[in-house]
This record gives C-alpha cells, structure tokens and sequence, in this order.
DNA sequence: GTTGACCCTGACATCAATGGTATAGTTTAC
DNA sequence: GTAAACTATACCATTGATGTCAGGGTCAAC
C-alpha cells in the first residue's frame, strides 16, 4: 500500500509517517516513481508506534527497542525496561514539581479569597 | 543601577531581564547612551515576577496584572483570581494526564517483570 | 591609547512532533 | 486528454524562556 493508505488504515497523519521513517522508526520500500511502498506488516507497526507514544516515550527512546520488539516479544528485549524505568522516575519528578506547584497556588487561592472575605465582613 | 548589578542582585540573567522588559513585565529608564537604568524599586519587582513565574505562569499571564499588583495588593487586584483558577485547572489537567501515563507505565513494569520471573522459573 | 569590563541590538538555537505551504511529478477516473 | 487525487522533497512555523554569538558602542583605569 502506499502512505495514504497507511494513514487511513492507522489514523497516523502522512507527515507524521513521514517523520517516523526519518527518525528511523518506520522503513518504506519506493516505487519506480518514488512513491513510499509499504507491506501489510506496516500497519501494526504504525501500531505499535503509537502505542508507545501515547505511553509517553520519545521517538528517540522508541528507536532504541522498537526494533528488538517488532521481532520478538517485549519482554524478550532488554532494552526495554531500562527506559521504561527511566520514564517513570522522570514522570515521578515532573509530577511532584507540578502538585508541588499545585499546592502553592491552592495556598495562594485560598488566602486570597479569606482576605476578600475579610474585607467584606469589615 | 543599570542592567548588570539588577542581575547580580535578583539572580536572573540579563538576557532574561531583558526578555522581561520586552514582554511588558519590567520598564527601564535610557542614559544618554542607551544603558538600562533601574530604580531601587526593580529588585523587588523582578523578585515579584520571579515568585509569579515559580508558580507556574506564564510572563503573559503575569502581564495581566503585574502592574496592578506592584502597586496595590494582591487581593485588590480583581485579575489575580480568575489567572490563578484558570492555571489550576490547567495543572489538573496536566497531573491528571501524567497520571495515567504512570499508571500504564507501572502496568507495563509490572507486566514485564511478571513475565521475566516466569521465564526464571520454568 | 589600549585593555578589559560593561552595555546595546539583532538573530539564531534549543526541544518535539506536527501542521502547513510551495513546487513539481504521477496516477487514476472520466 | 484532462481534471482530480495522490505523492515527492524542502522549507517554515509553532511554544517559551533562555543561552549564545556577532558586531559594535562606552567607559574607566592604567
């Protein structure tokens, strides 16, 4: 099939197929003319694509494994979970910074609508 | 003072202060030949910028009431709320998405460690 | 009169994935 | 044989605050 079909057939936009082949997460054979080919297996890939995208891996940390997982299963893959781990103490920093802000604002929030409420009982 | 000392004394970078000028947070006075010229007064504003920014918003959000702020309090400043509540949302939002991404994240950790030990055991 | 420490503006780079646009060649359907 | 639909590459834009560099003034001390 050729990349329209395949961003049919995946919801995946032509030029994000195009950025993943570029990023070296997706390979095409060409025509004659030029035009990207691609095998019924693409599908799944572009899958698979998405789905650790939506898990919040990079298209970088994507390339390291996706390779080893479209041929064996995960779990067979060694490189896999050094970055999920990776990942999560990563996601573990930036959701403490941002309930860390959280509060601050709450604080914030809170103290401004007791001094209104001062104000008004004044 | 000019711009260099300003820095010095609130710890923010030139560059930055600049970019705060350019963005409406910060006015500065021209010598004759074109140096930056701060009052006293702007230490403290810069810090009232860098405490705004800490708390997550952005300099346009904080343009938004920056200069009422300096110079009455906050709690007089009607624009101050409505900036705060929105950004919480925000934030929930954001902590809600990141959460669930861990949670897959955590599943998949689990899911492959499961399957390594079975592997261990046969 | 020169060195070094300031200051100025303007512009590009960063990070990441995606959207959009321009220009041009190819295929398909009628 | 032509119009519509598809594909190709190449490039710019986005987001936001900051770093950095180029090229050039200014000023003080020696």
């Amino acid at each position: 099939m050729r990349i329209g079909e395949l961003a049919k057939r995946t919801g995946v936009s032509i030029r994000s197929l195009r950025y993943y082949e570029l990023q070296g997460l997706l390979s095409s054979d060409r025509e004659e003319n030029g035009y990207r080919v691609y095998s019924e297996l693409a599908v799944e890939q572009v899958n698979t694509i998405q789905f650790y995208i939506r898990l919040g891996l990079s298209t970088e940390e994507i390339a390291g494994f996706l390779h080893c997982v479209l041929i064996k299963k995960e779990a067979f893959c060694e490189q896999v979970l050094p970055v999920y781990r990776n990942k999560l103490e990563q996601l573990d920093r930036q959701i403490a910074q941002l309930e860390m802000i959280r509060a601050n604002l709450k604080e914030r929030i809170a103290h401004l609508q007791a001094e209104a409420t001062e104000a008004t009982t004044q």
